[in-house]
This record gives structure tokens, sequence and C-alpha cells, in this order.
DNA sequence: ATCGTTGCAAAATATTTGCAGTTGA
DNA sequence: TCAACTGCAAATATTTTGCAACGAT
């Protein structure tokens, strides 16, 4: 969606309000029902063209996914960091080393095991800016 | 897919070896593309269902998404870590800091810039545990 | 009045699955 | 032999989009 005056609608609002109040990461889908409660009439698609717009405008965070970011696999399986850049989508390995994040392996994160991690950086890389 | 005696077959093999050629994280079409170059009657399915067996049996990493993990969304946008627990599903935020993280936003790491990173961790959740 | 936004429905995209035939152990 | 696996096609699931009406500024 191309960058314009926005509006400051009642959807908009409520999805951007409900999605705070959630502590657990909806997805789109669960978000609708929760917004569906206060706004009946809401459509799928707004809550979805919402969550684009809140995400361009730095006011919420995607997890993952997306239609057009599909699941990606790596054949690389040791614990290791990524970035992926915002103008080419290119997922990068890294050679960086984090031993905070290897030395969390095996033990708890507040009371949660961990087994492995996923690390993305997010940002342009060294192509698209030059 | 329950666990039961793997095969190797033909397909899962060159799935795996084209799966290492590619350093760039493919997705499952662009492995597909791949394959088909090697074995040109294989499906879209097959890649899919042995993709899913690779990661099952810890011989490939998947970065993202499924059409059963939808992209979620967080209302938090300050960066912070996340658990996602493998039984449940559920994605916890952490309060726990790794200030070498937060050190790396507005820098490079290896020549990439970084403004945000997504961590998640990955394991059982206290709740699935007990 | 303008143009960003909405609801709805249809389309597009991504992933999973049923089935009958094939194949590895 | 025989259960795991395959190709194919159909079914699901998720996300995006076209459009006419609506509404914020």
């Amino acid at each position: 969606m191309t960058v314009c005056q926005r509006r400051n609608t009642r959807q908009r609002q409520v999805v951007l309000e409900e999605l705070r109040a959630e502590n657990c990461h909806p997805t789109a889908a669960q978000l609708y029902d929760r917004v569906r409660q206060r706004l009946p009439r809401i459509s799928l698609g707004t809550i979805y063209r919402n969550l684009d717009i809140l995400e361009e405008t730095g006011q919420c965070v995607r997890l993952c996914g997306s239609a057009s970011a599909e699941a990606r696999f790596d054949g690389r399986i040791e614990p290791h960091l990524h970035h992926q850049c915002r103008a080419c989508g290119r997922v990068r390995d890294l050679e960086t080393m984090l031993p905070v994040l290897d030395d969390m392996i095996g033990r708890n994160v507040e009371d949660h095991r961990v087994d492995s991690f996923t690390l993305i950086f997010h940002g342009v890389c060294a192509g698209c800016r030059s």
C-alpha cells in the first residue's frame, strides 16, 4: 500500500486496541474474533489491511508468515543468526556468534525450556543500499 | 505425521542435497524448481512432505510460516524476546533482556544494516511440561 | 468534495490430504 | 511382503484484491 494521508477510522483504532489488549500474539483470525465482538460488521479483509498499515507505521510487529513471505527452510541446522533484507526479502546466514544465545540452549528462560532459537535481524542489506 | 520407520528414498535424498546446496533459504516452491531439474516427475506435495520429515528428524530448520502457523502480530513494538511452545504453539513475551542484541540496532552485522530483530526461542513451555 | 477506507465476494497464493500405484528394507 | 512413500488432483487454509458505497478531514 502506498504512503498517503492515513485516516483514523474506528476500525483501525479497535484493531490496535484489541491487539494491545491481547498478550498472546494473535493471528489475524484470532484478532478478527475479538474485534468482531465490538464491531460486528467488520470484515477479515479490513483486519488484514489494518495490520499491514499498523506494521508499516511501526505500531505493531509481524512475527512471521504471510502469503507473500512463505516458509523458508535452512539446511544448516546448528543454531546461527540470519539477516533478512527489507528491500529484496533475501535471507542470509551470518557467521557472527552470540554465545549468550547458544548458552540458553538446554536451559530455561522464565521457566520455559529452550531447545533452539530463531534469530532474524531486519534491515537493508549491503547490496540494496549501494 | 506419525513417527515410523523412515525410508531413504531418492526424492528425500535429493531434497536434502539441494536444500544444503542452496545458501539462500529457499521456499518450498524454489526448492521444487531446483529438485525438478534432477527429478522431473517429483511433485510439490512430495517436497512439502519431505521438508516436514526433514524438520521433524532435525535435518533442516523452518524459518517461519506454514499454513498451520499463520502470521502472528504483536502490539508491543519495542524489541523483546519470545518463546514459542512446540507442544501448544503459544507465543509468549519474555521480560529477559539481552543487551548484546539491543546494541546491534542501528549498526551493521557483516555489512548489513540492522533496524530491528525477531528472536524466538523454541521449546516446551512450563504449562505443557507439568 | 476528495480520496482513504470499508464490507463483501471473488481471486490468488500456499499448504495439506485422499487415493491408487510404487518402492525400499 | 508390506508399510512408507510417491505423483496427481482435489481440498483447505491463508492472504490479497476489485469494486461500489461510505465516511474522515
